[in-house]
DNA sequence: AGCTATAATGAATCACTAG
DNA sequence: ACTAGTGATTCATTATAGC
């Protein structure tokens, strides 16, 4: 079992005297600012905030897709800050009244991009927050780079944090082993974007521009929280923390300012229905099977730029590069392409018809990736 | 081709003007702290700086694994620090020397964990840099959460920036495509930690506590350098930056204080080998082929005034015009502006857009462009 | 109904050169 | 600094249309 999966008792003791036992009003949405909202709300009171705050993403002017078709951008006004010290002012304040109301076995997940996480992470550690993890959200799907500028901007990331370094929290270990297959689960979390049905849509147009998928939540508060346990979300939208705390049989309680997202949530969470206990055992994540590219194999050493590949019948010989291209007879291209050219073939398996020699023959390239995937496997 | 393969010449041209030509002497190891051996090198003479800062671990008491064995944890003291205040006047003073020797068209990469990466990370857009990518190493072979009270921590965090939003840098698009199978390359790149023949030890212990495998620097460096780029690494350590400029043919310039490293760096980068130059070459865009107008196909008659041409769908056909202009449905331009006016998108390639009808199908203008080249060429 | 082809879309800091 | 012209650039998934 985890560091807590009960409660410090002296801990909270000492929080039923200081704060009377009213019992706090749950599963409800409230509406309006979530500084304000939370600061109308008494000390110590939820066990777990979840916050998906603006991300501040200063984009630029228009974008489009190779084809012509334009990109949807978030361009709301929620996400516009003047400069970094009004978001560090904006971070500061909604993370204090966090703190204040989060019990001190509680714990605070918040999620951004590397637009805002650096500085959302940094202030939390000056408040005296003690991060347990930061976690990536790998995207399954996510949207390319059209223009070829960058690395695809392939995840989001998660910090966990305690209220200080010696804080008791809950963490039900088990449950995250099980659900990871009997294996530590880690901290590169694999999931798909929110989209088909789960996407809230009204007249064919999405409600929320960044609607969080519900498989993430409900792995945040599998992991951290026990059945019963209040939710908190600041920034609640169109209420994903909700609709999988009521799922979980965990309390919930929404802060938001906009009436479409509202009733689109409440809409939501009305629908939403309880899981019982053998439901939620069932949802596991498929394994994925390990992808390893050519290249791969050229940085980690076991095939070096300048080595040479051929054919089972010895017709082609072609020389690695070090991006994992392969040139042969002055023709270049990935172990696929190049393969496919020359034998004119309108496409080929690079994996099967390239061949390492060695002192037993020749091997395809298969057997190396075979080598790499025994070798790092866990 | 990336955003800049080849650099603004006017910039470089500005640099060269403010700072003399002088000789910048690379591929050494300058002893000394990082700041102080900073200050002693001159404004924008290098292209790339990889820094592996200490990571601020803040390890509470001695870790054991589950038998019993100890668990060899960073305790040097080059990562101790009072208190996050320390950290951060640290970071900022290497991250400004950094920014000033770093030319304008370079870039920073810094590696870090959630202890240390979120200060790095906001003083850094603190300075002016501009954040082109996080990425997140997944590491294949993590250490294990031997207490079962957190998610096994099985990733670090890069962080990729520029001088500023607009300035110009370089990155390897279709070299980083090719290594990843044809398919760009994301923010999170799977590689196994440093470990086996990789690892330098002495006396059956590890040289450095924190080496860095040389597939996670080659990657970066494939991605983000020209050959014969200079490559500073501020806390050089065992010299894994080095080990692998020297091998992909870019100058390097290392950093380090701490005998025992230097040694072992020295010794190693003596040891590695250059790759020859076909095996560094990389795949680039086919655009080294000279410029072509259209209205040259028309001139020279491989296209007759009075042809139409159509879209791959045959929504629109277009006539040639005498001097090289397109005409469809009354509006008439250029092939690239008449093919973005019909589809109402902000730009357009009208040598990808627009079709030439033959015997066996639609083919696209840059075909016959193609043909032209293959003509004319010498 | 079932299968295949086409279209749509997602938290995105997304071009460069010449004049 | 700004404008205009050229031309380089996308992956996984879901929804819809066509057969």
């Amino acid at each position: 079992m985890g560091v807590l999966e009960r409660v410090d008792r002296r801990k909270a003791k000492a929080v039923a005297i200081a704060v009377p036992e009213v019992a706090l009003e749950t599963d409800r949405l409230i509406r309006g600012d979530c500084i304000a909202a939370m600061r109308a709300l008494p000390d110590a009171c939820v066990d777990m905030i979840f916050a998906d705050p603006p991300y501040n993403l200063q984009l630029g002017g228009d974008l489009s897709r190779p084809d012509g078709s334009h990109v949807d951008a978030v361009t709301d006004a929620w996400d516009k800050f003047d400069s970094f010290a009004a978001y560090d002012a904006f971070t500061r304040d909604w993370l204090r009244e966090a703190r204040r109301i989060l019990k001190p076995t509680g714990t605070l997940w918040v999620i951004g991009s590397y637009h805002n996480i650096f500085r959302v992470g940094a202030s939390l550690q000056d408040q005296g927050f003690w991060i347990l993890n930061d976690i990536i959200w790998r995207k399954a799907n996510p949207m390319p780079n059209f223009k070829g500028t960058r690395f695809t901007n392939a995840h989001e990331t998660l910090i966990w944090a305690s209220q200080s370094e010696k804080a008791k929290y809950t963490f039900n270990y088990r449950a995250m082993k099980t659900l990871n297959d009997e294996l530590q689960m880690r901290s590169d979390w694999v999931l798909p974007i929110c989209g088909g049905q789960e996407r809230l849509k009204k007249g064919g147009t999405k409600v929320h521009p960044t609607q969080k998928p519900e498989s993430l939540l409900y792995r945040v508060m599998l992991a951290c929280t026990k059945p019963g346990d209040v939710v908190l979300d600041p920034f609640f939208g169109t209420g994903t923390t909700g609709a999988v705390a009521k799922r979980l049989g965990r309390k919930w309680i929404g802060i938001e300012r906009e009436e479409s997202y509202i009733e689109a949530a409440l809409e939501r969470i009305e629908a939403a229905l309880p899981l019982d206990e053998s439901a939620v055992a069932i949802m596991q994540t498929p394994r994925q099977a390990p992808k390893v590219a050519f290249g791969t194999l050229v940085e980690t050493g076991l095939l070096s730029p300048g080595a040479t590949l051929c054919d089972t019948k010895r017709r082609w010989k072609a020389v690695v590069r070090a991006d994992g291209s392969l040139e042969c007879e002055g023709e270049t291209g990935s172990i696929h392409g190049l393969g496919a050219k020359l034998q004119g073939a309108p496409s080929c398996n690079g994996w099967t018809f390239w061949q390492v020699d060695s002192a037993d023959g020749l091997k395809p390239l298969d057997t190396l990736r075979q080598n790499y995937l025994l070798a790092t496997e866990p």
